[in-house]
DNA sequence: CTGAAAGCGCTTACAG
DNA sequence: CTGAAAGCGCTTACAG
């Protein structure tokens, strides 16, 4: 591995010059410089990013841990997220916690270690807080993704009650009276949020306390049974909304496997939605979240307490748009 | 920022200890430990990976460079990767070049400044030999994953002409003649060699050299439009094989807008597939690659030669199995 | 069983 | 315009 000496002695100047000359730090006299560019070249040197980031307490690197990149919505922040860092020059570490709380903070831990210098955080349905107090510990700076929690953290999200109004309203405006909300794990904030949106959005349009319909479950066995069980009801929903890409997935199996129509049998609204969209038949009306959006904040957010960390702490929570689509009696689109 | 002088100091100890202590690298009365990792615990201490890798000249990290994360095929590489990486205690620092060569090479930059101890590289399309000739420079070692060079390298992917035979094999026997072998970019390396082996495939099944039916093209575009004139032909082909999920979302783009049934009007078979498959109608019959193994193993290949940088390298081809479903006219699972 | 000290490859005042 | 030297936070022979 070729060091900064070896360029220095071949080029017969300090090391000093030599990091100067790569860092554009002081000025360097063109004939220097011409010397120390070619001693670079032939010894195909290349800066050392850990002594480097020694030296001066700062990686230039950021760190983002996800709970599967895979999904359409969290695969778009990361793209939100890379984006920004590239423009901000920080290179970007990216971690998946696959759900789960050990993964995340396994996750937490490299990446504290290895000095990032903030790490963007879409927490894990079942972590805690504990996770988030390592962070005051090591004061490294934190900004939540998608997943908010309700102390004054850097955050940036999507609202979550307006998209539920306005579903609720166009279905009821339809005629639709028992309408089944698909939710989940409720320890997600965001599908926590969306759950008591929707509790009120129907006791609003006169649905009595407590009668709302709604699949609750941590797991992904019960909440198809939840579903089959609501659907296999005597008086069964005439509407469905699923408040994610797994949950509509789940959702989807059931409404296929009772051979029920889209949007005659039953109408259909999902959050998110699925990748590859345009293929599905009827096409769904989709919540989609600008997810691109939400990562490229976060990592301003992020970039900005880098900055300054006696900033105030800010949530931001941007508006999805609804896509209204054949699954819900939409026209579709020629 | 704890640093180990702080915790030595307040454990009374030399910092020699604390490392070894932290480490487990020597003997330590059980005394001694237990003040030092008292004050770890006091002063949340927290070791600092880039002194210590710096020191060691090893940062036990590895680097994985895809081209799609999002991807499902990708997306379950990933994991594969993930899974082996933490078995062997090393650290994933993952990247996506959103098949951009440029990216791409930033992407290795950026993981060669920090000193990974090895990459794992799933080139991107238009890669030239360039980005591989940068590792030679520095000796890093370097594993090829899913797309694969000629030239002896670490490399792991899958057969790609065993399925394509079989494919072949599986319409002609239900006397299809005319099959559409939906190719793309050429310049992916399994791409061009599904391209090569249907070729033959389909020679040996007795269509007359050059009159085989293959969509050959860089960008989407033009990819939807070759599927789109294919099919509108006089004499259009009755069976589609499509060499990857993307471009098996492109032809059924097209089958659905032509409203071809399948697999009446028009046989389907795919690579890789997509996310949450079930729910498609009809299911298509799809080679499977072992995604995760893939991975896995090119995460064993990549510690193989960390350890052992004069070992010979070694080609991996994982085989993929073929499912078959309802849109070659397979029976539809019950 | 433990400590003092060199050194990993850089950056950055300090000095000239 | 450039160089000599301290020091970032560790690991690891060396010595006792």
């Amino acid at each position: 591995m070729t060091t900064m000496v070896k360029v220095a002695k071949l080029a017969g100047v300090s090391i000093s010059t030599v990091s100067h000359v790569l860092n554009g730090t002081r000025h360097v006299n063109d004939e220097t410089r011409q010397k120390v560019l070619k001693a670079i070249e032939e010894t195909s040197y290349r800066q050392d990013a850990l002594a480097r980031a020694m030296r001066r307490s700062r990686t230039d690197s950021i760190g983002l841990i996800v709970s599967d990149g895979g999904e359409p919505a969290f695969a778009e922040m990361i793209r939100g997220v890379e984006e920004e860092a590239a423009r901000q020059g920080v290179t970007l570490l990216l971690a998946n916690s696959a759900e789960d709380p050990q993964r995340e903070a396994r996750a937490v831990q490299a990446l504290l270690e290895r000095r990032v210098d903030g790490i963007i955080l879409a927490r894990a349905a079942g972590s805690g807080p504990g996770a988030l107090a390592e962070f005051q510990d090591q004061d490294t700076p934190l900004v939540l993704m998608d997943r908010l929690f309700d102390e004054p953290y850097d955050q940036v999200g999507v609202e979550n009650r307006e998209p539920i109004n306005e579903l609720v309203q166009h279905l009821t405006s339809q005629g639709h009276e028992r309408i089944l909300l698909v939710v989940g794990d409720v320890r997600v904030a965001t599908l926590q949020e969306r759950h008591e949106a929707f509790i009120e959005a129907m006791e609003a349009a006169g649905t009595p306390a407590g009668k709302q319909l709604t699949v609750v479950a941590e797991d992904q066995q019960k909440i198809e049974a939840g579903i089959s069980k609501a659907l296999a009801a005597v008086k069964p929903p005439t509407a469905v909304i699923a408040c994610s890409t797994v949950l509509a997935a789940a959702a989807l199996r059931q409404v296929q496997q009772r051979g029920l129509r889209m949007p005659d049998d039953i109408a259909f609204a999902t959050f998110d939605g699925f990748a590859y969209a345009d293929l599905f038949e009827p096409q769904l009306t989709t919540v989609r979240q600008p997810a691109f959006q939400v990562g490229a904040t976060a990592a301003e957010l992020l970039a900005k307490r880098i900055a300054d960390k006696s900033r105030e702490p800010s949530t931001v929570r941007l508006a999805p748009t609804i896509e209204y689509r054949a699954s819900t009696g939409a026209p579709t689109p020629a």
